[in-house]
DNA sequence: CACACTCCCCGGTTGC
DNA sequence: TGCAACCGGGGAGTG
């Protein structure tokens, strides 16, 4: 599952072989097409496909950048004009810069390739979606899209840590498990189930423990301990687990390094671990060290 | 208006 | 071998 750390390394990926690019035509998937027909919001998310594959050609990849989980690209079209597409990588989305779609080594990707930008005959960007739950959309700004102007700051920017503190005040977010809330985009950006799980780990802090019940400084060193583990992650290239693949199916080594998340025994007192589903998510703990 | 709750989107994986 | 249940990020709809 992509999170921040995973985001950022197929941004990464990205930059070097696609800025600049020129669309010159969009293909969609026959499954897309269909699932669109049906009325399904499929990957294509607020456009029909017929005008989101007529809009794209002509434009140029301008400037690619992170924001939360999402993928930014910038583009500009002949006019001069600016307009953003925005992708998510939901549970299992991924990114192919190849020379034609046989170039995607991995057939469960291969065989779930859903749209791609062609910039010439054999120079093209595919998104590939194993389980569908990503997202395309292609906006003029930002504020075409309401929910991406509700995203709580990057973390590593100064604002994100007040802006954590004075939610956590909240009446809506007092009485939540600490988990839920830190998993919350709107709270903190990017951070989902394996980082909070770690960060909450490495602070011996029970996942279900109730907002209210943790103090302004326990508060604010979870909040760096976030940060800590989104950084520790994205240097070391983020994690592959299951489906998540960074750009052309490359994987990242930070799955090595958790020393909570998925694990079945606590890696300090050695009791097995316990789960518990928080806001709908499964959660792995250790009963005795976190409290 | 704020909040709580449910539903939906999927297919690979798991378990009976 | 078959098939139903399960899982999840996050918006949208309902009460
Ligand atoms: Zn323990």
């Amino acid at each position: 599952m992509p999170e921040l750390p995973e985001v950022e390394g197929v941004v990464r990926g990205l930059q070097p072989v696609v800025t600049g690019k020129l669309i010159k035509s969009v293909d969609v998937s026959p499954t897309i097409i269909h699932s669109k027909e049906n009325g399904k919001e499929a990957i294509i998310k607020g456009a029909d496909v017929e005008s989101f594959q007529s809009a794209l050609p002509g434009m140029a990849i301008v400037r690619i950048e992170r924001r939360s989980k999402y993928i930014y690209f910038h583009l500009k079209n002949q006019d001069g004009e600016s307009f953003l597409l925005v992708s998510h990588l939901g549970m299992s989305g991924a990114w192919f810069y190849v020379r034609s779609l046989d170039d995607i080594m991995e057939e469960k990707f291969k065989k779930h390739s859903h749209v791609t930008l062609h910039f010439d005959e054999d120079d093209m960007l595919v998104y590939a979606d194993i389980r569908r739950f990503g997202e395309l959309r292609l906006l003029e700004t930002e504020a075409d899209y309401p929910p991406l102007l509700l995203m709580a700051p990057e973390p590593f920017n100064k604002g994100a840590l007040d802006h954590y503190l004075n939610m956590s005040l909240l009446p809506r977010y007092e009485n939540k498990p600490i988990k839920e809330f830190i998993m919350d985009g709107h709270v903190v950006s990017g951070c989902g189930n394996i980082y909070a799980t770690e960060a909450l780990f490495n602070l011996r802090i029970h996942p279900a423990r109730k907002v209210k019940r943790i103090s302004k400084e326990r508060k604010i060193q979870l909040f760096h301990e976030i940060v800590a583990v989104l950084l520790d992650s994205i240097e070391n290239g983020g994690s592959t687990i299951s489906d998540y693949r960074s750009i052309n199916g490359g994987a990242g080594t930070m799955q090595h390094r958790l020393q909570m998340y998925s694990k079945k025994n606590c890696p300090i007192c050695g009791k097995p671990t316990k789960q518990k589903t928080i806001a709908g998510r499964t959660s792995t703990y250790c009963g005795s060290c976190q409290k």
